[in-house]
DNA sequence: GTGCAACCTTACAGTCATGTCAAGGTTGAC
DNA sequence: GTCAACCTTGACATGACTGTAAGGTTGCAC
């Protein structure tokens, strides 16, 4: 398929598909008239990667886990690098973090969004019935 | 005190209590010799901001929270904007996301983890009492 | 009071993942 | 043939850092 329908069906925009080439994470064919060919299994790793980046994996050690991450289901370990492993055990514990981070400040918003309802009842009904 | 005991106090480097001040996120006065000079009430607002923009909000919307999170405990709605309003909820929605997405992958690095660690001691210890 | 380390200052450049735009080539439908 | 809808490369912008250079200030030892 052509970048433009691998950009709609992972909501990836060309601009990024192009990006993550440029970075080593996909290496799409060329037809003869220099358009990028991608094939079917890209999809699936093209989201993988957002999927990575997303959570604040850089795409330099995307590059070093993808190759690992080849079968869509079975997790196949090529080369069971220690370096590789305890980059990745940093990775998971720095992900906890941010989850846990991530969940505090979403219930300090939800307060403070239910406070600004208050504040506005009380500004649009400002005679409350004693 | 100084920047640099406003740094090792909310762990933030100094370049970047630098840089929120150039965001207009904080202000401390200035010394006669032109040296920074931070209340103590600014470590906690530090930290807020750390913990705000941890949470992938902009710099931009945390200078409008901020004025209206300058209690610690109460929350105090100055001026309830419904445009605001929206914003947060916005945001409040997509922090949710991204926690589901985080516990996603961590989840699958988890795995992966796991999965390294089964092939380290295959490799090991490769001979399996049948 | 000289020297020196440990602090502070500004200012400019680089990075990373994106966004946006320009200038131009290709394809397919009418 | 022309027009829209694609595709190409390249360049510049932005947001949140991050590094570093070049220089001023402070405090302490000698």
């Amino acid at each position: 398929m052509k970048i433009g329908e691998l950009a709609k069906r992972t909501e990836v925009p060309t601009r990024m598909l192009r990006y993550y080439e440029e970075q080593g994470l996909i290496t799409p064919r060329r037809q003869q008239n220099g358009y990028r060919e991608y094939d079917e299994y890209l999809v699936d790793r093209v989201k993988k990667i957002r999927g990575l980046l997303n959570s604040g994996i850089p795409t330099r050690i995307i590059g070093d886990m993808l190759p690992c991450l080849n079968q869509p289901q079975e997790i196949v370990v090529a080369d069971p690098d220690p370096e590789l492993r305890e980059m990745l055990v940093r990775e998971r514990d720095r992900m906890a973090e941010r989850v846990a981070l991530l969940e505090h400040h979403r219930h300090a918003l939800t307060r403070y969004i239910a406070a600004m309802d208050r504040s506005i009842a009380a500004t649009t009904a400002p005679r409350v019935p004693t």
